[in-house]
DNA sequence: TAAAAAAGTTTACGCGCGTAAACTTTTTTA
DNA sequence: TAAAAAAGTTTACGCGCGTAAACTTTTTTA
């Protein structure tokens, strides 16, 4: 092993005793070289280390191997997760995944978008904010850019959109509680972030509808994307002013439902669906803290794996086709009902 | 805007009336061109939408302005938090930030210092796995590039070290827990998966020593990174075997902890320091989640503030200064008690 | 086993920058 | 206001690759 430093592909040439021109093709697609040539670069890697200057690489290139993952909230385990299964599949694909989040702002949306310009991506995969994003710059960006919309929809941008199904969601919960018990209201916060959350009211009032039964819709204030916080302070607020019509609350995601979770035990309300339990609580997303929360939330859960893999194939179809698809192309997965202690 | 493609910054040192060495220079400091100069070059950047070429910036460069952030398991909300910050701080100085996790994998957190190697960073700012991390990696990846760790220390590895002290969350957490009722037992996983733990279980152990109390260590079986899961697993265990010796329990962390409660919920263990409260569970890090738990988590947090701040400091440093600290400086913030309804 | 096809070699150029050297112009200093 | 210093210009080269073209060698095909 490092017999001598290689500074360059011509150097690393020489000792592997094959041409540049073939070790370039190599290094851009190992397949693409006889297997003799293969084994004896490969032979070569194995005694000195070299590794192609990725700069000079890519900048001639119209397009890197680099992939854009961009996620609204980072902070949010459920984005992580999601963000962890799709950068594994990036790798395997061979490419490289570059994660960036938002963090809940405009500004840092744009400013993401501006570097990945700049890094010439492959494509990109978005989950967007939702109502904070720049509709006008997303879709100039996806107009140079092969780009996959995923977790929250914006009619008509990017080349696709992958995602759950809100209203499959909804539908199961409200189902589910509305048969094992009192019909449920439906918690939301004031100025919900994304789409998804307007979806899921829809969907609600739209099952209730068809069930026969009174919906009541309860909206929380709060901005941003502390939704625990919102939720708590939300359901202070509900069961102090005593607005329930009925003892089965279903939460628009699992993270108003900690928050209003926390809330209802601060103030002594039993949750749960045995007996002597003053409250249901429901939600959707089934957060990887769902299980924990005190009692463990009943939720409806993404199919994680099927939305990223979709997602990372999809865009990657997009790449090899060298084309953009004309028609842009929906695809939503359906939830799974969990049912825990809480409801 | 836009009234014609610049394709290269020879391009647009022309339509920009200035030479391109001089707008080469603009773009590697706009402080190092004369004001007027500047501000013709601005002039221009409002009319055409220009931006260098990253890959050809970089080629050449022995390091770019590029900044590793590489952090053990981003699922774990304290560690989206921390990086969310340290990112912050990173542009805010100029530099382009590039997240990584090693999502509790060696493997990865390899892969990531290989990747990185390739990147050519300014520095890198390191949270590593610990336990798990291979030591010797590091080392030899530290030795080419500027690396600043935080959170979790490797003896002697990297330029220089900025965390939490451990000895102060416990001291703290301790003395209130004893000087408010019974003395605490330590719950924590069977194998640490990073050196946090063991300071902090060797800093209980002194402080019941010093104070003359009776010291229970409990280890709760389980791997890797799922410490809600372990704690939940754990608290069953130690709740139906009633192994507690003491009706106070100090978790190593608060992920640990909010497992141990919810399992306490389940049991219908009481817990909090009001009457007819069966326990007190306290813990450290003030996890963002920490306030939603059921009761509210008393814990220690962080000083996050302090901790990014130095660490980014601590690397800019060394950065501008071209040369490698010949000591290498370990910064550790205290905690501060944050007591909840927990205990 | 000869012809065709595939793979590799040699030579050469280009990409979009950084940057050095010699020079010229502009600004600052005294 | 002349001299010195600073800033910008012109010219030129180099970085480490990708890649094209003409050619040679090796492998596959029939």
């Amino acid at each position: 092993m490092d017999e001598r430093k290689i500074r360059n592909m011509e150097e690393f040439a020489t000792v592997s005793g094959i041409s540049r021109p073939t070790v370039s093709k190599y290094f851009n697609n190992p397949d693409s070289v006889r297997q003799t040539t293969r084994q004896r670069i490969e032979d070569a890697l194995q005694l000195y280390d070299y590794r192609p200057n990725i700069y000079a690489m890519n900048q001639n290139r119209r397009l890197t191997k680099n992939i854009g993952i961009v996620v609204p909230y980072l902070a949010d385990p459920f984005f992580s997760e999601i963000s962890r299964v799709i950068e594994q599949r990036c790798i395997e694909a061979g490419y490289a995944p570059n994660l960036f989040s938002a963090h809940g702002q405009q500004s840092q949306e744009l400013d993401i978008l501006d570097s990945l310009r700049s890094m010439k991506p492959a494509g990109v995969l978005l989950a967007p904010l939702g109502r904070q994003s720049d509709r006008a710059a997303i879709e100039k960006f996806s107009r140079d850019v092969p780009t996959v919309l995923f977790d929250s929809n914006i009619d008509g941008l990017g080349d696709a959109f992958v995602g759950s199904d809100n209203y499959s969601f909804v539908s199961q919960t409200v189902e589910y509680l509305s048969r094992t018990g009192d019909p449920p209201c439906f918690l939301e916060g004031r100025t919900p972030a994304n789409p998804n959350a307007n979806k899921r009211r829809l969907a609600y009032l739209e099952m209730m509808e068809r069930l026969g039964l009174e919906a009541q819709v309860i909206k929380v204030d709060g901005e941003g994307w502390d939704f625990e916080e919102i939720g708590q302070r939300g359901g202070f607020k509900v069961l102090d002013e005593k607005v329930l019509k009925t003892n089965t609350v279903l939460c628009s995601n699992d993270r108003l439902a900690i928050g209003f979770l926390s809330a209802c035990f601060e103030r002594g309300v039993k949750v749960g669906r045995g007996p002597g339990c003053d409250l249901r609580v429901a939600s959707h997303d089934d957060h990887p803290f769902a299980r924990f929360t005190c009692p463990a939330l009943t939720t409806a859960a993404h199919d994680y794996g099927s939305v990223s893999g979709k997602a990372v194939k999809t865009l990657f179809d997009i790449i090899d086709e060298g084309t953009r698809p004309v028609d842009r192309e929906e695809t939503l997965y359906p939830a799974r009902l969990i049912v825990r202690d809480s409801a």
